[in-house]
DNA sequence: ATATAATAAATCGTATACGATGTAAATGAG
DNA sequence: CTCATTTACATCGTATACGATTTATTATAT
């Protein structure tokens, strides 16, 4: 009987998705470093900047974090004057988080800083409408998994 | 003029990849569990599995992942007795980590359980080697991009 | 041969990321 | 209404992840 070995790392999806995550991080580390943000900090800003005055536990499901992870973030956001947070009037156990003035302003500026360093490499095009869905069934897919592994 | 707005967060490709490897390490983490290990830890295990004896700049240069990360990974890992750490003969600066017995037995049974979680799910059948390949084409333009940033 | 530079690890500080646990407020069953 | 349950948030412990600095060793230039 034949020896079980190991799929190459190369081939493995898992590991091409961890090194790209780590890549992106590395690069938006040095193009947010101006604004003094880091690269999950400004995830939390883009969200804020489609709808801002989410509470905690909305943020927590549009980015698929938990809120051990997402109460660091934003408590850094805080003390850099990028958003507030606010009890709800309508339920004591939530804190709506809002983005300041700076917070609000800082979307232009960011905005044109990332689209003018995605633009300093057209391969950024190659990467077509059919593998972002495809990504997105990834991450359906791996939902799913985990949601099962709940029920366990 | 109009205002400048941020890409919606569902469609940045870097948001995708984020979310994919976090829900990844999630999923691997309950079934690696059983091991001891975590999903880091696993993806060093891949690694020497792929080729042993390797000094830590090796490795650190096949996972892309700098030694500030490396080295508490290596140290869990002989910790648990999956690999040992030697100096290297020839240059007294280098490491060489190496498989223990149980590291290599571990391939076996650890690899088996791996494919049968892939298996559970057919759909992971969908995602083809078309992209797989722009996946790793991501990853090069990344590291392309990193590089750049290395040299200002 | 020696001073200098480059290299491989180790260590430290900051910031995630997650599960587990704790707390207060809201919800629901009787 | 009251008590058990659920929910939203906060906190803690463990494990990454990276850049910066330090240390020991090797390579190099003169």
């Amino acid at each position: 009987m034949a020896k079980v070995k190991a799929q190459p790392l190369e081939d493995q999806l898992c590991f091409a998705i961890y090194k790209a995550t780590n890549q992106y991080t590395k690069l938006y580390r040095k193009a947010l470093e101006p604004f003094d943000l880091t690269y999950p900090q400004y995830i939390v800003l883009l969200a804020l900047w489609e709808s801002d005055h989410m509470i905690i536990k909305q943020l927590s499901e549009k980015l698929s974090l938990g809120i051990g992870t997402l109460n660091p973030i934003i408590s850094k956001l805080v003390e850099k004057d990028y958003v507030t947070k606010t009890p709800s009037p309508m339920d004591k156990r939530s804190v709506v988080i809002s983005l300041t003035p700076k917070g609000k302003n800082s979307e232009k500026t960011i905005s044109e800083m990332i689209s003018t360093k995605a633009t300093e490499c057209d391969s950024f095009t190659v990467f077509d409408h059919q593998f972002k869905l495809k990504l997105q069934e990834l991450n359906t897919l791996l939902s799913h998994l985990n949601d099962l592994e709940e029920k366990k």
